[in-house]
DNA sequence: GCAAGGTC
């Protein structure tokens, strides 16, 4: 019996066929340089038995999907037409070579096992290899291998437990190709034939629409809106100063503020007139705490900390960790699994972060007793571990500095994972002041853990606070009523902008740094270093080149003080101003440079224009994507068939594309009238 | 020349 595995990239291939092949794997070359066969025996179940086995891999889809000839001239066709034009599969000429091989082993083959990942774009990438391997072998029949990670027990059990394909899951990601490849190309030549004539610096600007570039650009204009139409307000509060054993406590209000002056005024004067200068403590509560450790890695989570603790872009981490992931030191850097799964052998990971200058000795730390099992998420992708360090990794030789901080953030975050939570003791004093209340709270930090390796969290003692008991009667060193303004939120930064993505369901892991450059790419937004964007209230001109644009943009909307940050003193902690800002937890300052999105004059127009023809389902808006990625599911669950989806969903577009055809000189209008 | 999704 001859048996062809075929994987979805060229790692898997190599460490499956070894894990099969035991000590005695032979290996012949393809014409393409990244791909190898890998020949071995195997001892199949039954019906199988024991099999001449060929590992190989593709490098993802090889197949690619386009318009036939006729429809791709932007002149003669008519956009609306790509929503009936007819679609090619292909093999383009750099995968050529790839299917051939596929081609060739297949003929020599009665068996394809399909071991590419567990999700549905590799379920297609496996229908994909089976088509090909039937263009030369027509009887060739078809397994799927089930496996979510590379330990060697795992992979053999996979082996042993051979699935049939799911071609509905395939049907899903081709009718997500299709949807895509139709309101993509429609709505691209329809924005740039309408705007590039009607606006000069358009003129040689590809206005490209995308299910996910758009609401990405839609993010970063909400936001930029957000920001700009805030009005700060006043509001007033009461402050309680208590000194105690030489320590002077600051009191919180618990009604934090008012936005009403007159109200703060009676009730201070209340508690002026009726407490003779005193107040009593109501309760002193003491509690352990704990600060916990963070979950498993996934690839948003590492774009999303690369940037606020690197201050890397999103695209620079995940370039990095590419490189890191092909030269051996890291995991695959594409999952949204966020559990370990319970076999892996996490100990033997950490001993090999042992000989580390800088985190060694926390890693045999961990060796000597202080593991603890990672928290589990709530993902698992069943396609690939958490990211993780495979090897140690350091710095000199060929590798980068840069490099060896996403490494560091990666090993530091892995032992942090398998580390014990911080351990606090909190207390919490409540103070009654003529019938108001006030409060605050102390922390110590008792047991670091797994803060000693995460250099990125901060969580610090505050300052001790005296000993009170119940029922006290306390002086009030000072009381006072005091105003302040909120403040307004800060423009989009890339953490922001990803955590937005994921929540929507915009693009995957692998391809979300990619959107936000693409619409970085097409100008429809700019970056700019952070608390630069302050200065500017209007959209930035399409013109402007990236990153540091300073004075010149800023001197038109410069009057109107833009960053409030003003009346900060809000007393302390607690909900109040900023319209739903999350993040700055941590914070740790250790961002070599922070940076935030503000749409540009074109990426504005767009958003104003789409707007205006008023949609319910704006294209601007995340709710297509998410449509799809539901109707993907009821394909994938047989509730739908692929044809319904791809039916429905380009019926309804078909009517946006008329509409925003038919009130097209809002568009016009919008572009005239921001990008000059 | 258009999309988004794999992968190098």
């Amino acid at each position: 019996m001859k048996i062809l595995c075929v994987a979805e990239k060229p790692s898997i291939a190599k460490s499956v066929a070894h894990t099969l092949g035991g000590g005695r794997v032979s290996l012949r070359e393809t014409r393409n340089k990244y791909i190898k066969n890998y020949d071995f025996t195997y001892n199949f179940p039954p019906p199988y038995g024991s099999a001449e086995v060929t590992m190989t891999s593709v490098m993802g889809h090889i197949f690619h999907n386009d318009f036939t000839k006729e429809f791709s001239s932007w002149d003669a066709v008519s956009p609306i037409d790509l929503f009936r034009a007819r679609i090619l599969k292909s093999v383009p000429a750099d995968q050529e070579n790839i299917a051939r091989n596929i081609r060739d082993e297949a003929g020599r083959s009665q068996l394809l096992i399909i071991w590419t990942d567990c999700d549905r774009e590799g379920e297609h990438i496996g229908v994909e290899v089976l088509n090909i391997a039937r263009e030369r072998n027509r009887n060739i029949g078809v397994k799927r291998a089930m496996f979510n990670n590379l330990e060697a027990a795992h992979i053999h059990q996979a082996a042993r437990s051979l699935r049939d394909i799911d071609h509905r899951l395939a049907q899903a990601v081709d009718a997500r190709m299709e949807i895509d490849l139709r309101l993509g190309a429609a709505f691209t030549r329809f924005q740039s034939k309408l705007l590039r004539p009607a606006c000069t610096p358009l003129k040689n600007s590809l206005i490209s629409y995308g299910s996910c570039q758009f609401p990405t650009l839609g993010f970063v204009v909400d936001r930029f809106k957000r920001v700009r139409n805030f009005r700060p307000e006043t509001f007033w509060y009461i402050k309680v100063v208590v000194e105690k054993d030489g320590i002077t406590v600051n009191f919180n209000w618990k009604r934090v503020h008012l936005f009403d002056r007159m109200a703060t005024t009676l009730l201070f004067e209340r508690c002026m007139e009726s407490s003779n200068g005193e107040a009593r403590i109501v309760s002193m509560v003491k509690k352990p705490t704990s600060k916990w450790r963070p979950l498993p890695l996934t690839t948003v989570e590492l774009q999303r900390r690369g940037a606020l603790f690197l201050g890397f872009s999103s695209k620079k981490v995940m370039d990095i960790a590419e490189k890191l992931y092909t030269k051996g030191f890291l995991s695959y850097p594409r999952t949204e699994t966020d559990q370990f799964d319970d076999g892996m052998d996490l100990q033997a990971l950490i001993e090999k972060q042992v000989g580390d200058a800088s985190w060694g000795g926390y890693a045999q730390g961990l060796l000597n007793g202080g593991f603890c099992k990672p928290k589990k998420g709530k993902h698992n992708d069943h396609a690939h571990p958490p990211i993780h360090p495979v090897a140690h990794c350091s710095q000199g030789g060929n590798i980068a500095y840069d490099e060896i901080r996403v490494y560091e953030l990666v090993a530091r975050h892995f032992l942090a994972c398998c580390s014990e939570d911080a351990k606090g003791a909190s207390t919490e004093v409540v103070l009654d002041w003529a019938g108001e209340r006030f409060g605050t709270t102390g922390l110590r930090v008792v047991q670091r853990n797994y803060l000693d390796v995460y250099k990125y969290d901060r969580w610090t003692s505050s300052q001790e606070l005296p000993e009170f008991s119940q029922g006290e009667l306390v002086t009030l060193k000072r009381a006072t009523m005091e105003e302040g303004t909120t403040t307004a939120p800060g423009y989009l930064t890339e953490p922001e902008l990803i955590q937005q993505m994921d929540a929507n369901g915009i693009g995957t892991d692998a391809t979300m740094a990619d959107h936000i450059d693409r619409i970085l790419d097409r100008g429809y937004v700019v970056k700019v270093p952070k608390g630069a964007g302050g200065r500017f209230r209007e959209p930035l001109p399409v013109t402007a080149p990236a990153a540091t644009q300073p004075r010149g943009a800023a001197a038109r909307g410069g009057g109107r003080g833009g960053r409030g940050a003003r009346g900060g003193g809000r007393g302390g902690r607690g909900g109040g101003g900023a319209a739903g800002r999350k993040t700055n937890g941590a914070n740790g300052g250790s961002g070599d440079g922070q940076f935030e999105f503000i749409p540009s004059t074109l990426g504005f127009a767009l958003a104003e224009g789409y707007d205006a023809i008023g949609f319910d389902k704006s294209l601007m808006k995340p709710f297509l994507r998410r449509d799809l990625e539901l109707s993907m599911t009821d394909i994938c669950e047989g509730r739908k068939t692929k044809e319904e989806v791809i039916q429905q969903s380009l019926s309804l577009y078909r009517e946006v594309f008329q509409r925003s055809n038919e009130q097209k000189g809002i568009l016009v209008q919008a572009c005239r009238r921001y990008v000059v």
